[in-house]
DNA sequence: ATCCAGGTTA
DNA sequence: TAACCTGGAT
């Protein structure tokens, strides 16, 4: 087991702030999986590297669960170096191989932000592709036809009516006239850009986006890959924070083709930008996006910053998406991580914290933990290490994921998947705890520990506690 | 029908 | 910490 005893990397107490919170409030954990819900029974090709331990291992799982559930100090998470140098070249082995191929990355043009047969969507039968999402969302963006009555009110929709009935408080301000009171199904009210209504519907009907990006060059089948741009990733990056991959792909493609560069963003005019973010949501995002751009234009001369903290002084941009631009567009080696990260880090570690819970995402373990990977090895290419990480979390590492999936390239090196299987083989002989249906609660999960230990000791188990 | 993810800002 | 929006999962 890759992510065995680990620990190793010299660091000064630094106390772990995952575990002294997690009690028994939470149910649904990311991080931690059971690992019994498939049929354990050759349903594994290539005869068993598992490797099902019999009684040896029952000293193993003991160890391991206990020191898993009774540390307190946050080193115990780290990655050993070699098994991060491992985890990166796995990563990067997969990344070339299997990942997407999307435009901000520099690919040609075939498109596939499908998740289809992923963990995403594991549950659909395989009824929804990522070309459907995409094609929806385009047709949604600009569907002017079809008055209906529970058409969903897109920005696009909003041009076609307003074009119609000539709004009367046009505030040309900011993408939301209205707040709402309740956010649920409360209706958009969005910005005020009437003159550009035809326009807009027009622009945003992506069609033929994904599919001929007009990149048919004389030499024939060598497509010329798109020019990947620090500009471009941002703002792939600031779409991607609100919408997923195969929704963002169609706007991506007309935003660059109307504003290809910082400065055509900073010398476009407000109703233009906010036309081409029109269905992505989040709209205050086109403004900061566009007031950042004008930012960029006029206190660093048009180029992009390419360090950290330079970019976390434009509008709109965090740490997140500093980090994703500093990484990917410039090849620093710092560590990125949303939520993606988040999840798989808390497999990869055994921190099952809530996903929403600042300690792995907001606190600084979750970036350590990254930033060790990251920097694993030569440290090089810590952009695509990052979108790996990223696109991993979610596909295969998905929130509705085992994370046993066989196309893993990190399956093996769960430790939350070592867990569960310790903690099942643990609990198996004693009288079952009463989740049956796949999810256990982390506090099930450490009382199971704790009774393991116990129970390896003075032979006295209470199961009940939880 | 309800809930939830997703990153930044105020 | 809530607010911002939409699509997808439950």
């Amino acid at each position: 087991w890759a992510g065995a005893g680990a620990g190793a990397a010299a660091s000064s107490s630094r106390t772990c702030p995952v575990e002294s919170d997690l009690d028994d409030s939470d149910t649904s954990e990311p991080g931690i999986e059971p690992a019994d819900r498939a049929p354990v029974r050759s349903s594994d090709s290539s005869g068993g590297s598992a490797e099902d331990g019999d009684d040896d291992d029952d000293d193993d799982d003991a160890s391991f669960l206990w020191s898993w559930a009774t540390h307190v100090d946050a080193s115990h998470h780290d990655f050993s170096p070699s098994d991060a140098d491992d985890i990166r070249a796995a990563l990067l082995e997969w990344y070339d191989s299997k990942r997407r191929k999307l435009p901000w990355r520099g690919d040609p043009p075939p498109y596939d932000g499908s998740t289809a047969g992923t963990a995403v969507n594991a549950s659909n039968g395989g009824k929804k592709k990522g070309g459907a999402k995409a094609r929806a969302a385009a047709e949604g963006a600009d569907g002017d036809d079809e008055d209906g009555k529970k058409r969903q009110r897109t920005m696009g929709d909003f041009f076609s009516s307003a074009s119609k009935s000539k709004s009367k408080s046009k505030s040309k301000k900011r993408p939301k006239a209205v707040r709402p009171k309740r956010n649920r199904g409360a209706k958009v009210e969005p910005p005020g850009a009437d003159a550009a209504s035809d326009e807009a519907a027009e622009e945003l009907s992506c069609r033929g986006g994904a599919n001929n990006a007009s990149e048919e060059d004389g030499e024939g089948r060598a497509e010329a890959k798109r020019e990947v741009t620090a500009y471009g990733v941002w703002v792939s990056e600031i779409m991607l924070q609100q919408t997923r991959v195969e929704a963002v792909i169609p706007y991506y493609l007309k935003w660059m083709e109307r504003f290809p560069t910082v400065q055509a963003l900073a010398e476009a005019d407000e109703e233009d930008v906010n036309a081409h973010w029109a269905g992505l949501g989040f709209y205050r995002r086109a403004r900061l996006l566009h007031t950042g751009a004008k930012m960029v234009c006029t206190a660093y001369s048009g180029i992009v910053p390419s360090t950290v903290d330079e970019l976390m002084k434009v509008n709109g941009i965090g740490r997140y998406t500093a980090s994703a631009v500093a990484s990917i567009a410039f090849d620093r080696s710092v560590p990125v991580v949303d939520g993606n990260v988040c999840r798989v880090l808390s497999r990869l570690t055994g921190i099952a914290n809530h996903i929403k819970s600042a300690a792995l995402k907001d606190g600084e373990p979750g970036w350590e933990l990254a930033g060790q990977i990251v920097k694993a090895g030569d440290g090089k290419r810590a952009g695509d290490v990052n979108q790996a990480m990223m696109e991993l979390g979610a596909t295969y590492c998905a929130p509705t994921g085992t994370g046993t999936d066989e196309r893993d390239p990190l399956r093996e090196y769960y430790a939350s998947t070592r867990i569960g299987r310790a903690v099942r083989r643990a609990t198996r002989r004693g009288s079952s705890t009463s989740s049956t249906k796949g999810t256990t609660s982390i506090g099930e999960y450490i009382s199971n520990a704790a009774a393991v230990r116990r129970g390896g000791r003075s032979g006295r188990s209470a199961p009940g506690g939880a």
